[in-house]
DNA sequence: TTAATAAAATGATATATATCATAAACTGTT
DNA sequence: AACAGTTTATGATATATATCATTTTATTAA
């Protein structure tokens, strides 16, 4: 099997640096494995044996602490690393990890990668570089969302989907709005309330699962200064 | 000048791969900087061209979004390394960086590093899982505290200061109620108030800045169940 | 297709936290 | 020592969000 994923992260983002032997080697070590939409792929705790990136699909990071509740991370789309943020710790997944949408993981054995890393300086270079954006990303995003209110919050939510993932203005939001709850840490009916009252204000349109951002300045500036 | 700092990151932990004769190079290379309580050492945006560690004192990582308050991300302590979230991203800090307290911070240039990291695997290796286990708790930290109501953020910063800091159950505390308040994302009032009833409670006994814990299973429970 | 179950939606009420006001206790400065 | 400015502290009130209850609308399974 010889690689052909013309986005893949190792191929264009990475593996810019590491000699043409050694892609050739790491497209003929991947695997790939296919995820039901809801399948577990991480349990927190989980060994972690195999560097991992989402080829297609949506994935959700989450965590269950004391108070009982679900609290999600992040959710990673198409050619997001899965799990790099564990990988060198103690090879275990911190968080859960779950299928949004239907998916499809490349995984590489972690111990391939890192030799790549002990024998190649620029490829280690690279996957630094990569590893900091990914994770200050995520930390700027923790920091704004407990920045806001609620309606700040969903509409950040929204305009995340919109603009990070979808990248479009009509989409099929692949999370209930519990799970939404779950990301902004807010409770459900409040998160429901909120798409009313963009509902009724005609800043977004409803149906089911289908939202369409209609006044995407107004959405932008609740996002900005709720 | 040669390094002498028993407890020095890049001695200890992440120098461990690189040959005596780079060591000793950095050793040289290497310069310090006192500041005094409250001064700024990075403002966001400045140019990231050290990789620092904090070689004694307190710092603050901060930043002020939209809604015109300051929120503080973590605070460091002597030894962790200061920066290394952003030294790799597009080499500007993505924080404002204050001395908590009278501190001192030891520079490497961040080229040198990079040279190392290019030149030397196994160091890249141990400078990627240092850069992991730092980030993980941060993000955990951020992720935990949001869990919590009024009193168990409270609670879960004075042990914080008291374990993790300080390791002592009588500290001076670093930072205002203002800045408690910051950090956990709460009201300076609110903080006050919490720490109040916690002495009411003789959860714990305060004197101004002077803290100390005297119950110390009742307040692990109010962070954990709170 | 229908029943059963879960998700979305909305209202009423409770609760936690924020805001505003004020006073007391510190801190630093002259 | 006295002053101004800041931090800490506490109370009263307002506001935002959570909780509980109920209905409607989707989804899933039989």
């Amino acid at each position: 099997m010889k690689c052909e994923c013309k986005e893949c992260v190792i191929q264009s983002l990475m593996f810019s640096n590491v000699g043409v032997a050694e892609i050739e080697n790491i497209c003929y070590i991947k695997t790939e494995k296919e995820f039901k939409k809801g399948e577990i792929i991480y349990n927190k705790g989980d060994e972690i044996s195999d560097f991992a990136y989402l080829k297609s699909g949506l994935v959700k990071y989450y965590s269950i602490f004391n108070d009982g509740k679900s609290h999600i991370l992040s959710i990673a789309k198409p050619f997001d690393t899965i799990n790099m943020i564990n990988s060198f710790n103690e090879c275990k997944s911190l968080y859960n990890l779950s299928a949004l949408e239907d998916s499809v993981i490349c995984y590489i054995p972690l111990k391939d990668i890192k030799t790549i890393i002990k024998t190649n300086g620029n490829f280690a270079f690279d996957f630094i570089q990569k590893f900091s954006i990914v994770t200050n990303k995520t930390i700027k995003q923790l920091m704004l969302i407990n920045s806001k209110n609620l309606s700040g919050r969903v509409a950040f939510i929204l305009l995340h989907f919109a603009n990070d993932i979808y990248k479009n203005q009509v989409f099929d939001i692949p999370i209930s709005r519990k799970e939404i709850a779950e990301l902004i840490g807010m409770t459900t009916e409040n998160v429901i309330r909120a798409l009313s009252e963009f509902r009724l204000e005609k800043i977004i349109r409803i149906n089911g699962k289908e939202i369409e951002i209609i006044d995407m300045d107004r959405l932008t500036k609740i996002s900005t200064y709720g």
